[in-house]
DNA sequence: TAATAAATTTAGATAAGTCTAAATTTATTA
DNA sequence: TAATAAATTTAGACTTATCTAAATTTATTA
């Protein structure tokens, strides 16, 4: 059907396109880690197959169908990454990349007995919404912890950074998903942020309050 | 570290390994179903990593590194082939084509835990045996059930013909791994075998009888 | 708004893997 | 054993996905 290359660049577009109308040939070039006459090769190219729309020097967007194929390539991703996460007991810092060369296996009755073996799981080991077979999916509404108030709570839903530095920082924590946390200082000279969980209090820098993102 | 088409050639090499002592361009060619220039290409390339023994002419064997990837290709070919089996239900002639793309996912982390999930299963949904994490593994001495006498019982173990055609015939007349056979007549003519089974007599044809394995 | 900088595309090259057609080597057979 | 056939390799071309360097377009700023 498409080539791997492609599927990379389809899911690459799709999630620029989450913070940006259109998404810039340097942009793709810098998450692709690829050069941007490379870009610009793959991007006629999807173009020609109808799977985007490309106007040369001002961007692209998914078309339907483009779109289409991105999701069912994120719903793989985030099923896989569920599947060593819950039956092969890998740590959520370690599945990425395995996802990455799981998510392009093509068939996708595979993915359907998979998504039943797991009992249709709703979000990843990352907090990440699944999209189911037909496509669907709900983001639940998440804000980062740096967005809130003195003496808010709310659960970890979720994280900006999937680095394994960041996800291995919060497991050391304890900061994982489903934990309830409350805000109950800020740190006025670098905005770092004290937090009252279960069994402790820690205290986390902005950068880390910036990515953890928690339902209020 | 090699890529999918040195991956398929090595394990290709291997198959056709054990039926010949050294392996020729031609029934590469046929195997892979490419031409023999590109498996010239390719032995080239393999010989020149040290995966193979190749004389030009002359035909190729495995070197003990290229055999060892070979069998590691092979381990997590049939690993899947139980997990798409045993966990997810898919039938014995539906599994191959997808296990032909999951062989090449490359964490043998992840195919060592995919291992312990299933308990260390030692055969594949087709009987053939699967190597451990270290390569090793046993044959059983298999027969067909056209080289057995009249009178003879054994317990189906392998088929040498994985067609989605004959594994669906032989799941259709319940000749699947595990059953126990007895051979009560042999037709002259034809070679044809007789065939009682627990609750029924059958006849299979010779070709059948030809790619049925048994212990005996 | 003209000059400069940044972003993007084009031109031309490269590597992997494949192909067809031609040349070469090995095997068969008259 | 010389001619013929079969198997294999070589030569040259093509596709996909990359790259660097140069040209072009768009954005910024003096
Ligand atoms: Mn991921
Ligand atoms: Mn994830
Ligand atoms: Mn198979
Ligand atoms: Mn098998």
């Amino acid at each position: 059907m498409n080539t791997l290359a492609e599927e990379n660049y389809l899911k690459s577009i799709y999630h620029l396109s989450l913070n940006t109308e259109s998404v810039s040939t340097n942009q793709l070039a810098a998450l692709l880690n690829t050069k941007a006459s490379s870009v610009t090769d793959m991007l006629k190219k999807l173009a020609e197959k109808e799977l985007i729309n490309y106007i040369p020097y001002q961007g692209v967007t998914l078309t339907a169908s483009g779109e289409k194929i991105a999701v069912n390539i994120i719903r793989k991703h985030r099923l896989w990454e569920f599947f060593l996460v819950e039956k092969l007991s890998f740590k959520w810092d370690e599945v990425h990349e395995m996802a990455e060369e799981m998510e392009h296996i093509s068939s996708n009755e595979l993915i359907d007995r998979l998504d039943k073996f797991m009992g249709y799981p709703k979000y990843d080991p990352h907090g990440d919404p699944i999209p189911d077979c037909e496509g669907k999916f709900k983001t639940h509404d998440l804000k980062p912890v740096s967005a809130v108030n003195i003496n808010t709570d709310g659960i970890i839903c979720g994280v900006r950074d999937h680095s394994v530095a960041f996800l291995q920082y919060l497991e050391k924590q304890e900061l994982t998903i489903g934990k309830k946390i409350t805000v109950t200082d800020i740190i006025e000279f670098d905005h770092s942020m004290i937090l009252q969980m279960e069994n402790k209090t820690i205290q986390i820098s902005r950068e880390v309050a910036n990515s953890l993102l928690i339902t209020l």
